[in-house]
DNA sequence: ATGTGACTTTAAGTCCGTG
DNA sequence: TCACGGACTTAAAGTCACA
């Protein structure tokens, strides 16, 4: 798993604040109104998300957007 | 103008950015590989825009992509 | 040098399912 | 509970002419 692009990392850092919350991904689906099979693949870094659903997922995590883009450039 | 929207201020952090580098637009467009129109439209709060773009943009302006978010939620 | 409406192509995002 | 696929619908990507 190449980790070394934006999809994969923010995938990465979605799913890293859910464990952390203790919630499945149908929950964090549900919390963010999106489906749940497309949180699966935002995980996995197969999807470009683009800024409205960002800032939903954002909201659900609890953090700020740029919370989501806190990894090592 | 209600720029409490994330794609508002996402295109006012990318506009504040390019002019303290004091590039155009239209070089910034070619920096990213975008269209120079597509540049506009991002600035002004009308698109919604994707990861791979923000990346783009990002590396564009010499930042890292959390710092096109760092305005208050 | 930038804003904007209109437009076509591509991909985002949904929903059905399976092991 | 999740990864993954197929088949969709909607919206983003990308371009243009003109103000």
């Amino acid at each position: 798993m190449a980790a070394n692009n934006i999809k994969s990392m923010f995938g990465n850092t979605v799913r890293t604040i859910r464990l952390s919350m203790g919630i499945s991904q149908e929950e964090l689906a549900f919390l963010c109104g999106l489906h749940r099979t497309y949180i699966s693949d935002i995980e996995r870094g197969t999807r470009n998300v683009s800024l409205e659903n960002i800032a939903k997922i954002a909201r659900a995590l609890g953090v700020s957007p740029k919370d989501l883009f806190d990894f090592p450039n």
